[in-house]
RNA sequence: CGCGGAGUAGAGCAGUUGGUAGCUCGUCGGGCUCAUAACCCGGAGGUCGCAGGUUCGAGUCCUGUCUCCGCAACCA
């Protein structure tokens, strides 16, 4: 039988920063649904990469005075870099795609080239707005109360030339694609792409710039570049062979059968790119799903919010495993989710420690306390539960009719058994259908109706007359068994490290850890190897963590803000007459003292040279303590209006130097020589 | 009238094709002691934003209305 392909992919990110929970989400999922695919015995392919060109990227660079390759490289490749967030996160993708490696940018520039030659790509004008202090192209919908949306000065008309696609051209197409197939994900994703921006009128799209020079660069005509349209797309195809001999499985695999991407990109996914894989004569992806975005109070997460979240963080403190469970286990794939870190420790201690956990533990301390961490010949699947769990795995439904006993052991084997035997077949409906969380919510059902079955059937009394009931609380235990069994396996796309320990600890080898075994009762050897190790998950302490988190949130936000931090100097030139109307002048600090109720204000006593003492008001409270000024010889603006505050009058201004250190204002009052007799004028 | 999403127990959320409103946490009471102070059972708590409509029947469909959120730049 010929092996079912798949081909998944998360987008290429854009590493202009450090990568943050939400990437870490997608990806994520992404893996779990490969890992499942691979389970389920299909022969996939799972790529995923970054997209490393543009002109923030460039002016990124600039700015920390390195390379554009350099820069990316130092993300990507770097220390706790994109490639070590995926290592650490345990994800298995198959390749990794940078659009800077040669092949890719060889390819982009082949296919940019087909396009033209086709003639869905030409030569126009694209007309705009112009800043030129900012060296910046804007729209005219781009601008901010008609300027610049950088600086806020004037623009000016202007154009330069650039290559356009010809999406308008493919319009009716995308739209009946998106209508009258399921290509797009989930459904309500559909509306918004088809309200928004197919029914108001596809404009061709602008694919190459003249405006920075980080790109691939349009080899039959030097200055342009390609835009990202056309360069990052077109990953999923030069991944695979596509125009370069760097991989040769393109015709194998594609078309993608998923792209999984954030919402926020679904219009580049579900628009552009298939129109111009139309324009290619190239097959389509078969779907693309938008997931949702985690997050934070409410709102969006963002850098300049300041309310990232590091992956790396939580992981580490918590476990990947953990991790990884939460995204998939809390939030409904495909809409919004809030994040916290309440949510995510109690997450995992309902699910992880106490359920899954514990039951683990419990079960495999019962085998090693009643049984040495072996169980006895016999205590295997029975026949009537084989053909029960044969039944249900079959899709049958077994109605249990309870015998009207109070204690009723055959029932309670029998539910049990059901359950786990039902269980591979509703998890495998809701993975086919895109719904990890609900997967993962059949899998806990089975797992609480363990711990269930562990109260019902009282392993400890049965334990206490092992002649009698021993033979019984074999059975049980070994029920247990199977049943962590046949979760285990069903988690492992989610866990797969810790599924593993999990394996070890139930002594179940690689050929009971199968898809297959995940659908038959009773493959667990009856004398196979127990041993209850370490915890699996550790409960924790939710008020102690958060305490930690949050210190060290502090820490990272600290670290991350700029050693020094100075007010640009003023461009603007001043003309000489006016500057010398201000009168500078030393003043002498006869006394100083804290202005009632203020918690900024200082007030000081000034001897300007004048004979009548001078009061200046200043806010720097925070910075000095009165007494340890008197004596001191500053300087001041002694022609500046008089201004009352907090009640007093203020009679010019005391000069300070400023600056930022670490996010943290820093103030000097400007102190002379004290041999500068009071009154001098400074110029 | 720009577009879209959301308003369900104290909090956070599920609710597929319309058919007795669920989950986690919290709370109250009970059980158990194998286990990671974990597990199991039960109770209290909701006029499903509001108002209409379709229907034998609506959280679920339709209309109106209020409130909140997102919507420039390749920021999942």
């Amino acid at each position: 039988m010929e092996q079912k392909k798949f081909y998944i992919t998360t987008p290429i990110y854009y590493p202009s920063d450090k990568l943050h929970i939400g990437h870490t989400y997608c990806t994520v999922a992404t893996d779990a649904m490969a890992r499942y695919k691979r389970l389920t015995g299909c022969d996939v392919l799972f790529l995923t990469g970054t997209d490393e060109h543009g002109q923030k990227i460039e002016d990124k660079a600039k700015e920390a005075g390195v390379t554009p390759q350099q820069f990316v490289d130092n993300i990507v490749t770097g220390e706790r870099g994109v490639l070590d967030l995926w290592k650490l996160m345990n994800i298995s993708n198959d390749r990794f795609i940078r659009t800077t490696d040669d092949y890719h940018v060889s390819s982009i520039q082949q296919i940019f080239k087909k396009m033209y030659e086709k003639g869905d790509i030409y030569k126009g004008k694209y007309v705009g707005k112009y800043c030129k202090p900012c060296e910046s192209f804007w729209t005219e919908s781009q601008l901010v109360d008609g300027k610049c949306p950088d600086c806020g000065r004037e623009v000016q008309d202007a154009e330069e030339e650039a290559y356009f696609f010809r999406l308008s051209k493919y319009a009716g197409r995308i739209q009946d694609l998106l209508e009258n197939t399921d290509f797009l994900q989930p459904r309500s994703r559909v509306h918004e792409m088809v309200n928004n921006f197919i029914k108001p009128g596809l404009e061709d799209l602008c694919v190459s710039r003249t405006s920075f020079s980080w790109g691939v660069p349009v080899d039959f005509d030097p200055g342009h570049v390609v835009y990202v349209w056309v360069d990052a797309l077109f990953n999923y195809t030069t991944a695979l062979g596509l125009f370069n001999d760097k991989y040769d499985d393109y015709d194998h695999y594609w078309p993608a059968d998923y792209h999984f991407v954030g919402k926020e990109i679904v219009r580049f996914h579900s628009i552009i790119w298939p129109a111009m894989l139309m324009s290619m004569d190239m097959p389509l992806p078969k779907h693309v799903f938008g997931h949702g975005w985690l997050l934070l109070d409410g709102g969006k997460m963002s850098k300049s919010k300041g309310n990232v979240v590091d992956p790396y963080i939580l992981a580490e403190k918590f476990g990947v495993d953990a991790l990884r469970f939460f995204l998939m286990r809390t939030f409904p794939f495909g809409s919004d989710g809030n994040f916290s870190n309440e949510l995510l420790i109690q997450t995992i201690n309902t699910d992880l420690a106490n359920d899954l956990g514990n039951l683990v533990s419990r079960t495999t301390a019962m085998v090693g306390k009643y049984f040495g961490g072996q169980l006895p010949e016999g205590c295997g699947a029975t026949e009537d539960e084989r053909y029960l769990a044969d039944l249900i795995c079959q899709g049958n439904q077994v109605v249990l009719n309870p015998t009207g006993d109070t204690v009723d052991p055959v029932l309670y084997d029998a539910q049990l058994v059901s359950m786990a035997a039902g269980l591979r077949g509703a998890y495998e409906t809701q993975m086919d259908a895109y719904a990890p969380h609900n997967a993962l919510a059949e899998i806990f059902k089975v797992i609480q109706r363990a711990n269930k079955y562990i109260d019902e059937t009282a392993p400890w009394a049965l334990a206490k007359d092992m002649e009698q009931n021993g033979a019984r609380l074999a059975h049980v235990l070994y029920n247990l068994l199977e049943t962590t069994r046949i979760c285990g396996v069903l988690l492992t796309p989610f866990m797969p490290g810790s599924c593993e320990k999990l394996f070890a600890q139930i002594g179940a080898a690689a050929d009971v850890q199968t898809w297959d075994s995940a659908a038959q009762w009773g493959c667990l050897p009856e004398q196979t190897a127990v041993t209850k190790g370490e915890n699996l998950f550790p409960r924790i302490d939710m008020d102690k963590a958060i305490a930690e988190l949050e210190a060290a949130a502090e820490e990272a936000k600290k670290a991350a803000l700029p050693a020094l931090e100075l007010e640009p100097q003023l461009t603007e030139p001043v003309d000489f007459d006016t500057f010398c109307k201000s009168d500078f002048r030393a003043v002498k600090v006869k006394a100083c003292e804290a202005v009632k109720k203020s918690e900024k204000l200082l007030k000081f006593t000034l001897d300007d040279g004048t004979g009548v003492d001078r009061q200046i008001l200043s806010g720097i409270a925070k910075y000095y303590k009165p007494e340890e000024l008197v004596g001191k010889t500053l300087v001041a603006i002694v022609n500046l209006p008089p201004r009352k505050m907090m009640g007093q009058e203020s009679c010019g201004m005391l000069i300070s130097a400023v600056h930022t250190e670490k996010g943290e204002e820093k103030l000097h009052l400007l102190m002379v020589d004290d041999a500068i007799p009071a009154g001098a004028k400074l110029c």
